[in-house]
DNA sequence: CTGTTAGCGCTTTCAG
DNA sequence: CTGAAAGCGCTAACAG
């Protein structure tokens, strides 16, 4: 039954060849010739040949693989956030036709910097932070260059980031432009890079509109737009729009505006952040400014396929506002 | 800087024995004497050694990796489904601590029967299918042992499931105890063994409630929910309870009721099936018959590790109700 | 253009 | 209990 797999050599003797010319023509070097080659695919076809990712890995000194790296506060959590299966699926759908493999790594964290610089240790062809904070980020990149940070970073660490100020502001003007009168922010964690990008945004486009910003501090979690909003709702009860930091916060501003009795979007519209499918899920289907964290996670990848990140390597990606519902004039 | 990792050889020379007995110590052999392992280890913990998982596979001819193949009918719409990061999180917590690694292989619905063999060629450990159709996984087991499939799969297809008629009967009794009169179902589809499972329970607590089972054929998407709402409310006005086939369509149930102006509890109970963490961030709060799935995907993987799946190897674990709001008397 | 020859770092008989 | 030696399957000089 378990027939053994066909190795290399086998592939050359069925082609009339040596394993070395075998290797060649896989490996696509082309000093080969025409004919060989085409005698060597087809004993490949014939055997069903599939190169031993181990052997090649030990001989090239190199493994093909890209570590996905996320730190939670608690490993086990980490199924409940739609951002990380985004991200997973924009890794794997830039891998996809490469031999290269993704490797998953979820870190608690309490136990971080010790992970981290195992991690850093045995990252080939390079590694992809998620949620990790910049001191760590600055540390492991310096013990291992071939990183992108998905979020803005310490500075000397490559990093693809939403456009979140800008994303933020659209998101304001879109509430103003479409007649909302006092519009106001359930913001995310001071430390957030991503949130603090957000938060600015707001700020600049409510005072451009004539406003002074007025928010909540809350985070990236149902319950911070939850109790954001109840206190928003006690010291400004006249407001009449709401920009959340995330679609997830945003869905705690829903539950609370739906328990003080308003309704979205006819007494109260509201946007979100991020584009999750939460926002499309949630009802009414709710505005949120789009993060594309796939495309992100795709184009980190296929930097670090191709070597071309380095300390200078930043990239911002537009994050264009997806009108729906809950925003509805 | 790019200091050359230590290799075994490098280990024995500090701890003054040879590679193959550091080698033994590290492996975990016994044939080694107390004072030697000792020297080892501290040579180990000295230089900082990890051992080159390649060199090992290689070495061992067998690499310590568990496949995670996901079939989707658009590769590109993983990042929607909570269900997935889920699962990925219960196998990365059984393989905490131990060197093993997980693949991740998301494959397209139409290339799937090509992939499918491919992967099952180089399958190492095991691995774990998820949404992969009977008719595949039979295929695929008969290429590979080795294989667990997360839901009821092929007769001789190990597998792992909760229990969906259990669970679906208690979420319809819950809704006839808590004094509703009609409870009706949105169900997924008629191919799906889960959701047949959960339909059977709907159907015959319906009949031992005393009522004739009455639902719309569905899917696991929200779109089902709201179009399976919509003609249930035309044809069965008097309604008061809705059993969906899962969360994602309980989501689209909810807006459906919403549209309509019915409220949640008040004039329809609703429960859904999973529990994921769409249920607590819906509004209302979702009562859900809870699929332990990162318990399940852990118990699969452990089951593997330990090479104790075969052809009965079948497991059936509880899915117990969780009340929320949307069920509230 | 192609074959020969060394290893990559580790595990695993086989002797001692 | 420990060392020596033979590969695992592949790649990469180095010759021809």
């Amino acid at each position: 039954m378990e027939a053994k797999r066909p190795t290399l050599e086998d592939v050359g003797r069925a082609a009339g060849v040596s394993r070395a010319t075998a290797s060649r023509v896989i490996t696509g070097a082309h000093r080969v010739s025409e004919p060989t080659r085409n005698r060597v695919w087809r004993a490949v076809e014939q055997l069903g040949y599939h190169p031993d990712l181990a052997a090649r890995a030990l001989a090239r000194g190199r493994n093909d693989v890209i570590d996905l790296i996320i730190i939670d506060e608690d490993a086990g959590q980490v199924g409940s956030n739609p951002y990380y299966s985004r991200v997973v699926s924009g890794i794997l759908s830039a891998l996809a036709g490469t031999e290269t493999q993704m490797r998953t790594h979820v870190i608690d964290e309490p136990e971080a910097p010790t992970r981290l610089d195992d991690v850093a240790r045995i990252v080939e062809v390079g590694a992809l932070l998620i949620n990790v904070p910049p001191e760590l980020a600055a540390r492991f990149s310096a013990r291992c260059d071939r990183v992108v940070s998905l979020g803005l970073s310490a500075p000397h660490v490559p990093s693809i980031e939403a456009e979140n100020a800008a994303g933020a502001r659209a998101a304001v003007e879109h509430l103003y432009r479409t007649g909302r009168r006092k519009v106001v922010a359930v913001h995310g964690k001071p430390n957030n890079s991503c949130a603090t990008g957000r938060r600015s945004g707001f700020a600049s486009a409510s005072i451009d509109a004539g406003h002074e910003p007025i928010g909540a501090e809350g985070g990236f979690c149902l319950e911070a737009g939850v109790t954001g909003t109840q206190q928003l709702l006690a010291d400004h009860p006249d407001l009449d729009g709401i920009f959340a930091a995330c679609d997830l916060t945003a869905m705690g501003v829903l539950r609370a505006l739906n328990e003080s009795g308003r309704r979205v979007p006819d007494d109260v519209a509201l946007v979100g952040f991020d584009d999750s499918f939460l926002a499309s899920v949630a009802t009414p289907a709710m505005t949120s400014v789009r993060q594309p964290v796939e495309h992100m996670a795709a184009m980190a990848t296929r930097a670090l396929l191709a070597d071309e990140t380095g300390p200078s390597w930043h990239r911002v990606e537009p994050a264009p506002l997806q009108i729906r519902r809950s925003s509805a004039a």
